[in-house]
DNA sequence: CTGATTCTTTGAATCGTTTCATTGTTACGA
DNA sequence: TCGTAACAATGAAACGATTCAAAGAATCAG
């Protein structure tokens, strides 16, 4: 079991001095061809691999960024965090993902394993009450970038989707093709994009006279959930049912449907029409392929990325809070039907 | 911008000296109580946080663990991601997950980027030719642990599923239930999960006079490379489409069915049988529910860790190759229509 | 009160890289 | 041939935590 070679070790092989070993590979313009290739060459035959750690010790920081999301197996945030990855790569930065399952427990954890880790920046989709622990991070020089979540003051940037106006869209494409007795099925609502949602659909609801809009809450946001969600409803008496389902994902969209699905009480859409939130990959091969509210996953991890690029080339950023427009997506699941 | 609070600055505050810092936090019963007291209350008011790289620099290396997967877009690894972060958890360690997408110079990105931030250990999916990487990198004292993949001789460990099983399985099920002229629709066969997959296909095949199986291979194993093959069988004069087709994973059956699904010339499972691969959360709430080979996600990540700590913990370990057994799951999109 | 013993605390050395002031070398015009 | 740039190479210092031999303090038996 070899130790790993060290700078020094090249340095000796090569016959030269530590710092030029460092030029090699740092500022190969400042070395001479001959010396440069005599350094590769010792690097080549070590194996020589730069230590990291050592390098951040002197640097003073990583070249990392943290991501935290609120569920990777929402194939919404790992989405995101391609986008995010892919353009943390152009500006020569590696993402460390984070998961903190909507617990705040494991978001603190997250944060700080990546304040010891002494990364460059933050991306998160806050849980918990982070607000203290962020400013004291941007103090120490770490800023933030707040994701999938509007910033509440001008102090962070942030990159949003206006969830009030999706549920807003999802909630009157309801009205529209007819429906009236609407159910918003959706996690927790402490959950700040579901609360919106709500609010969203709440406007929407109010606009139309006759109808009315219930809430389902349940404290999961998986497709387990949903079937159980789903079940609830369908064990009611018919007349409680309600016409149209909006669900705050589409994991939860999709739960509801399998339980629909499995009772063959209930066609889709004509006795219920259903609407989820996100427009996962899956959402277009579902039982009956679901209509949605499409988020622009894409362009958010990027310009989570930008927006945190801007704020460590400047010493005094303005903060930015940019936020997207969502759009429907009108599948089988809400076709047909119309007024 | 304040800089960070080092140790020495903590001591400083607390007047004592750097080693009893370093002591209460790496070993507390040998710091007296008042003592102690004072160095938590500085590190307090200090509000210190240890730096990762010193400790690491140090230490000669790091408590993470490098886990590199096929594809992250596919909910396979996502899952067994999951579970081998809460397993490295319990050992105290956290996991880097990278993201191959099956290119082998991404991998090869991702095993320098993981060798220079020294990792314990690493867990791979492995696209391209890495043996020699891994060789290397095992004399350096970084055991690799194999993961979906068989070890080809005994000297890493691995944690794997009987894909030519898995394969047979699926294949066997499509003549059983009486289909005989079956494809199977896959991603590179280069890629050696597909091809053994193929292989035990190939086997129940030949068990069963006047079967026969096709390969219909696509560069992609995404649900949009699946639904291009669809398409592409979809086109066929209709005494050339298959009764049965095997998918190599979920995702590219999910695009075969959206395909069948979009025009309505076959149904499934009555003119056309499918199966997948991989059983994702997905597979049950899809277009029509399906069949797929199922693979013990939770158990492959949290085993993938027990090999590593093995390796870890013991000078010469004996490498391990743990084999797990596939399941068939049976859903509507193979149902009914038996012999 | 002494010497032995145990418990605390100290601080210099170390890990591997980068930085930068300094020294050494080369080339070229005068 | 000399002086002066321009260019190369050097190596000590610094980053921050951990380790460990050694010194110091406290305790106790005799």
């Amino acid at each position: 079991m070899l130790r790993s070679a060290s700078i020094k070790d090249v340095a000796n092989h090569a016959r030269v001095a530590v710092g030029t070993v460092s030029n090699v590979l740092n500022n190969p313009d400042r070395v001479s061809p001959r010396t440069k290739d005599r350094v590769l060459q010792a690097i080549e035959e070590l194996g020589f691999v730069r230590n990291d750690a050592a390098r951040q010790l002197r640097a003073g920081h990583s070249r990392t960024i943290g991501l935290i999301v609120l569920d990777v197996g929402n194939p919404f945030f790992t989405a995101v965090a391609r986008a995010a990855e892919d353009a943390a790569a152009l500006h020569g930065s590696a993402v460390l993902l984070g998961d903190s399952g909507h617990d705040a427990g494991r978001e603190s954890g997250y944060i700080d394993l990546f304040q010891e880790q002494r990364v460059q920046g933050l991306l998160i989709s806050p849980v918990g009450d982070v607000e203290e622990r962020l400013d004291q991070l941007r103090e120490r020089g770490v800023p933030t970038v707040l994701v999938d979540r509007l910033a509440d003051d001008a102090s962070y940037s942030s990159v949003s989707v206006n969830d009030v106006e999706g549920g807003f869209l999802a909630a009157r494409h309801l009205l529209d093709i007819g429906r009236r007795r609407l159910a918003f099925v959706t996690g927790p609502t402490s959950v700040r994009q579901f609360a919106d949602r709500l609010e969203g659909a709440r406007r929407a609801v109010a606009d139309v006279s006759g109808a009315s809009l219930e809430v389902v809450e349940s404290d999961g946001q998986t497709v387990l959930a949903g079937r159980g969600m789903g079940d609830q409803l369908v064990g009611r008496s018919a007349d409680k049912i309600p016409d149209g389902i909006f669900c705050a994902n589409d994991l939860l969209a999709l739960g509801v449907m399998q339980s629909l699905a499995m009772t063959h009480t209930f066609r889709i859409p004509e006795d219920v029409a259903l609407i989820g939130y996100d427009d996962i990959d899956f959402a277009v091969s579902a039982v009956v392929p679901l209509s949605s509210i499409r988020q622009p996953t894409e362009a958010i991890g990027r310009t989570a990325i930008e927006l945190l690029a801007e704020e460590l080339d400047e010493t005094h950023p303005r903060h930015r809070a940019v936020v997207f427009t969502p759009e429907l997506v009108v599948r089988q699941s809400t076709a047909g039907a119309a007024v």
